[in-house]
DNA sequence: TCAAAAGTGTTAGGCTTACACCCATGC
DNA sequence: GCATGGGTGTAAGCCTAACACTTTTGA
């Protein structure tokens, strides 16, 4: 046993961290936030933001520190995804990770600068570059609840600005679904479920008709609708 | 430091865990499967069945293990709920937990006798028994998931025998959504979707006309539907 | 005056829901 | 022959999807 090997246990334990995958909208593309690895293991290669669970730490509070440490990003939506466990997926030690998914909207994006070798991009979900561990899979399944709950929960939202136009909020399902939608059947669905309501405030954005900005009626929570 | 504890590491471990919620239908209820445990913590209190993860073991397989040892249940459909651990759920030692739903048909439960100390039971939803660490919001949220996965996904088929009738696969609709369901507009529904087919024989059950019975088209896996 | 995005209704067809009686069997 | 659950169709209304032009602004 190495002197430094001070945390011990009856039985083996194995190691729990928590995994980012966190969504927003660059331009026109669904993007992942990922981190330059600095250490080994896969040392260099791009990974979710994550780490090791402090051990009198919420799971939840774990997944949000480490982003704010890795990125500076805070406030953002999170919730849980899915657990990993397979044996082998760190070559270290038993490493369960609990991944959860969250989405931001672009504009609160203050990168923290590169820090102790790592370093945080945007990268679009088509162009991802090769990930560390099993990271390709949490984002497949990430990418895949985040489609599943657009139909029935407000959580597009979270992509977006506390007040925003129909035109905006239509963009956001238009490049999270990847198809366009009719914008007289979409503004009819999206105000039928009177979960957003008119500000009374404009957007002047260019020269044309200025739109009416919208807000979430209640902006506290991700429900689950219809 | 104790002489048995061998497994120590440079920083501290928690443990980890897998529970499992197994749901089935008995006469009309819907009950789970509780086991009373034989050590302390809530010795002699109702739990889920789990327990520890073996260091080199996949998480699916941990629950399984778990469920075969407490209960002598085997290859019922399992799928991951959600991971649990609040800091203070377990007063040994930092436990998180890994939670999985299962349903199995009634006939298949062969329950284990009683051994060291532990004893499973069925219980009704509406009247469990007092339940040891967080066990009650699991279940909560178990029940919340499986009525969620009812109306998009082919899991009622779980609760079934391979072969029913459609008075069966209504019944357990009715008894999962706790409420009545129209006899002609449910049977139009389900098979609409094509996801059950004629097996060409029949219910011979009491004094009254034979029904057909029905098998599921894809039985090996539970899909999303719809 | 032109370009650019905002805003706005109607219709056809499909899906959902409500609803009641005859059928085959065992006793 | 009667009690028991099995099996079947239709019509109304609601929801969804298709579709094009006018409005307001800045340059």
């Amino acid at each position: 046993m190495n002197q430094n090997d001070s945390y011990c246990y009856p039985y083996p334990h194995p190691a729990v961290t928590t995994d980012v995958v966190l969504f927003t909208i660059r331009g026109e593309a669904l993007s992942i936030l990922l981190i330059r690895r600095g250490n080994p293991p896969y040392r260099g290669m791009w990974a979710l933001p994550g780490g090791f669970l402090d051990i009198g730490e919420d799971l939840e509070a774990c997944a949000k520190r480490e982003l704010q440490e890795e990125t500076g990003i805070e406030g953002v939506y999170l919730e849980q995804l899915y657990t990993f466990g397979k044996p082998e997926r760190d070559p270290r030690e038993r490493v369960i990770s609990i991944a959860y998914f969250a989405l931001t909207q672009s504009d609160r994006l203050k990168l923290k600068p590169a820090s102790d070798a790592t370093r945080a991009a945007w990268f679009p979900v088509d162009q991802l570059p090769e990930l560390a561990f099993d990271h390709a899979d949490i984002i497949q399944l990430a990418r895949s609840r985040l489609l599943a709950k657009l139909n029935y929960s407000t959580i597009a939202f979270q992509i977006l600005p506390s007040r925003f136009t129909l035109s905006q909020l239509q963009s956001v399902y238009e490049i999270l679904l990847n198809e366009r939608l009719d914008k007289r059947n979409f503004r009819k669905g999206i105000l039928a479920r009177g979960i957003i309501k008119e500000t009374g405030e404009f957007s002047r954005n260019g020269s044309h008709r200025p739109a009416k900005t919208y807000a979430v009626v209640n902006p506290t929570r991700v429900e689950i609708i219809k």
